[in-house]
DNA sequence: TTGTAAGCGTTATCAA
DNA sequence: TTGATAACGCTTACAA
């Protein structure tokens, strides 16, 4: 079934076909019914390959994502795929894992998919040694690249984030004021976010003119889901002599961890310890206490990207970032 | 940068230059060397679109799901993805909601891309109600069908699917034998999974030639998140009245509902009630006390829906369905 | 308002 | 072992 089929049935020509199933103007109304009128008959699809051979488009975009399985990122690709197909396109997605070389891989996959966009998930993407951006901006020469808490200064790379910084000092601010200085900074990986929130942390020391301890900065080396681990890790911890009356975890999964740590050790929260997650996960809800957390709007992070990402492939010219700001979200784990 | 561009370069044709891109071995090495190398230096890379034109496939399959952002439904899409990309496949994710009719319209978007093969993701892509699932065979007739966990007799449609009905047998089996004979099951969907589960639940009591309690059935009205909405609507019951011992849940989240209803009611976990929960999923470690759950075996179902997928492409002949059996996981809110 | 025909970049058949 | 060429099914200038 092609469109030849139709234009035969319907006694016009191909082109006439083409400019009703293109909405042209162009057609005679009684034309246009008739043919709409067969290829309803017919059900007759056009065939997307020649489309988007013509056109060099097939209307998709490719999502990267290091592990579309975390709760965190699966939120992110989910709010995106559905925004994207509400502005009429496809989503590929390609979950490349931590790795550098199966980003660069997973990339160019979708590059040579002729991709119209790419969509980076995760602050992973972007990495503190500037060589290891390139490929990044290598394609970015090619598709708009748009990225989810990434900062990158490239053309045709655009940033919609949130702004973690804010949050944490803001976070570590208000146990400050309280007269808690031993906060412990948890975090389980180097990326662009959980740098900007360890900066926040020590910027809200700084500014209150407090002394940091480099023992409180503390880097859980293991899986995003092992709880336990991090339960053991800070438990490990306290037999070494660390001592500390907060946590502020860069991410839920790690304060729970933390929770965990505290009812093993007795202490009860958040007299005589408070926790602070952060990503307003479903886990904040489950911990028993629940967690007070930081909410970045990821949904609404997720539809500016979408926006931005449409509107520079439809021409118009876009900001290079968007910002957002966190909000905190109060519950049992710690009384801000 | 085309294939004539290399022909041109290499000083052959451009037949010459596609057997040399296809692996044909009816090639001299010299000259395949030659156009290699031709092709390393510029970069070029295949126009995919002209490809699957000629070839009618892109290599793609479509993954729809309902909603990729729920901690189980995430999981199963990453496993997929990533088996298919090994594979050579590409994937585009469609999360199409609850609702039949988005279902239908992200099936049909995904069929007129020219997919190679549709995989459904969830039970829930199954209705009770015949009638609703002729969409799926409808599209069985354009390309094969993979269902994880989903059961749907017809040609060329494939399930993979893990045993509920067994695993919920077993552990309301185990709870019986301790004497508890008031176990609420507790679920929030009807998907064909969901009904596998109460299924198993009442065969338990049936092969015990134990009494029934329409009562103790409870479905959950709400969100997939909402542990509070679960924990409220168990209050509920038990200020109209209702009475049990222990809770079996249709997937962890209502059980972390159960767990936080046991604590409002000041009841002692599992002393006073057990509370099992399904998936094994993180949230399953993160609540408190920690949930004895059903383990499926999600990523093994995955590689092997993929395997079969492949090979149905492939053109072997596969079975239509496979069935593993899920693993009782034993942790804190329940001794079975 | 409609039709003709070129072009998109491959693969594959057939001939040499 | 290679090359010429048709076919894949569409969009779109250009002509009528």
């Amino acid at each position: 079934m092609t469109i030849y089929d139709i234009s035969k049935q319907a006694g016009v020509s191909i082109a006439t076909v083409s400019r009703v199933l293109n909405g042209s103007e162009n057609v005679k109304p009684k034309t246009r019914k008739k043919v709409l009128d067969i290829i309803e008959q017919c059900g007759y699809t056009p065939n997307v390959f020649a489309r988007g051979l013509g056109l060099n488009s097939m209307k998709t975009v490719g999502i990267l994502c290091a592990d579309s399985s975390d709760i965190y990122l699966a939120k992110a690709v989910y709010h995106i795929e559905r925004n994207l197909k509400t502005a009429g396109y496809h989503s590929i997605l390609n979950c490349t894992g931590y790795d550098l070389a199966h980003k660069k891989e997973g990339l160019s996959l979708l590059l040579n998919q002729r991709v119209d966009s790419i969509i980076m998930v995760g602050s992973n993407f972007i990495s503190e040694n500037e060589k290891d951006n390139q490929y990044i901006r290598d394609a970015a020469k090619q598709v708009p690249v748009m990225l989810l808490n990434g900062d990158l200064d490239c053309e045709n790379v655009f940033c919609t984030m949130c702004d973690d910084y804010k949050s944490m000092k803001e976070v570590t601010g208000r146990l400050l004021s309280q007269k808690i200085h031993d906060i412990l900074f948890l975090y389980h990986s180097r990326t662009y976010s959980s740098m900007k929130k360890l900066a926040g942390y020590q910027a809200a020391y700084v500014s209150m003119d407090l002394p940091l301890s480099k023992d409180l900065t503390c880097f859980f080396n293991g899986s995003h889901e092992d709880i336990d681990g991090v339960c053991d890790y800070l438990c490990n911890l306290h037999d070494k002599g660390l001592r500390f009356r907060a946590v502020v975890a860069a991410d839920d999964m790690l304060a729970v961890g933390a929770v965990k740590y505290a009812r093993k050790m007795n202490l009860r929260i958040p007299q005589d310890i408070k926790i602070v997650g952060y990503n307003n996960s479903i886990l904040s809800v489950c911990s028993e206490p629940k967690l007070t957390t930081v909410d970045n709007h990821l949904e609404l992070l997720c539809s500016q990207l979408v926006k931005t990402c449409i509107c520079t492939l439809g021409g118009t010219s876009q900001p290079a970032k968007t910002i957002f700001s966190g909000e905190i979200i109060l519950r049992e784990s710690a009384n801000l």
